[in-house]
DNA sequence: TATTTATTTGATTAATCAATCAATAATATC
DNA sequence: GATATTATTGATTGATTAATCAAATAAATA
């Protein structure tokens, strides 16, 4: 019977790998109700109803939770877009459901969606650098590169006019972002599929 | 002689002024420097050479210090852009200089620009509502006002074609904004004159 | 079952924070 | 020049922070 036998490595974490997931989720919780700057362990803890020093035992450090907080908050937003996107085969079709459904992961996760802004602006590198500064460089940013690369494939067709596609890219971006910035979960000025639509809508004659 | 005395308030509070000045100043520095997370009092009175409780002696909380600070920031990037704005006829004329103007702030005073960002991403009202989220409900801002405004005339008078206001507006202070986000003071992708004259090309499409 | 290994806690550390206060120093007023 | 007011400091308070550690508990293994 010894074939049998999970892998070690699992076993051996899947209490740990509980507790993380669990310490996550407060912390998204925590992040989301008293944002960055109040949010300790401590607060984490007790949102999670744990001690503080478990906390430390299955994290480095408090930027060690942040920074793995951060890329399950990406890789859920991009996982939920690119799928979507992916199941379309025009430029102009993908642009329209990238936009679509980067507003309608924030109606459909706003914590997550909280908890992003909060570390994205306040977490630092080690050298100090915010990492709402660092988007660009290539690499990490996958969803903007998507955008960018639609932008590109929709040009190169003749699909789009002719524009400069990394401030194209920043103004789709920058649109998508103002809306989950400055709208509460409710009683907004627009409602989130007016938005999605007529974004859409003038995205498709500033991209002509 | 008595009618020459300058009057008390003023005498009083020539030196309270200076020295406030003089400690926002180094709030600006700081919060470019480290960001509003590291950013404390003792690190204010530091880069201000002076001691932390004569930060307390003039402003009554560090939350009444950040609030003068934003406000005065918030007033500051209001008037280089609105100054400008008013000097031109036709809403498409002012619709580009808004656009030139909003990226020249960021390009002539970033450290302004940082430090503005800090505060609007992490200081929040006494109900804990984020300063970020707050910008929306009219009265505050007056940038964005005078953007849908522009937008506003430039429907009325034919000289723009049919598209939400609100969802135009929030798309071109995004792209601002995220430029101003994203890159740091050099070696950028795009630099900031061919940024500003790639989105006034773009936006004057999409407004068509 | 005995023993090792993984998990969890409570107590503690040293640092830092905002804010207060009494004691000076500087300035203005009379 | 005496007196009052304003400005400034250093020391101190109590709260909170991230992180560590020895001790206790639970789980896995042999």
């Amino acid at each position: 019977m010894n074939e049998n036998k999970p892998p070690v490595e699992e076993n051996q974490s899947f209490i740990a790998e509980a507790r993380r997931e669990q310490i996550i989720k407060a912390a998204i919780k925590t992040l989301d109700e008293i944002g960055y700057v109040k949010t300790s362990l401590s607060k984490i803890a007790k949102t999670a109803g744990i001690s503080t020093a478990l906390i430390s035992y299955h994290f480095s450090d408090k930027s060690d939770l942040m920074n793995q907080l951060l890329m399950k908050l990406i890789e859920s937003s991009s996982t939920y877009i690119l799928t979507r996107v992916q199941m379309e085969s025009t430029p102009r079709e993908k642009l329209h459901v990238f936009i679509e459904s980067s507003l309608a992961y924030q109606g459909t996760y706003p914590s997550h969606n909280a908890a992003l802004l909060e570390i994205i602006f306040n977490a630092r590198t080690p050298e100090n650098i915010p990492y709402y500064k660092l988007n660009d460089e290539e690499e990490d940013d996958v969803i903007l590169h998507e955008l960018r690369e639609i932008l590109r494939e929709g040009q190169e067709k003749g699909e789009f006019g002719a524009f400069n596609i990394h401030v194209m890219a920043n103004m789709i971006q920058g649109a998508i972002g103002e809306y989950m910035m400055v709208h509460p979960n409710h009683t907004q000025k627009v409602d989130l599929e007016t938005y999605s639509n007529e974004l859409i809508k003038i995205v498709q004659k500033a991209t002509g």
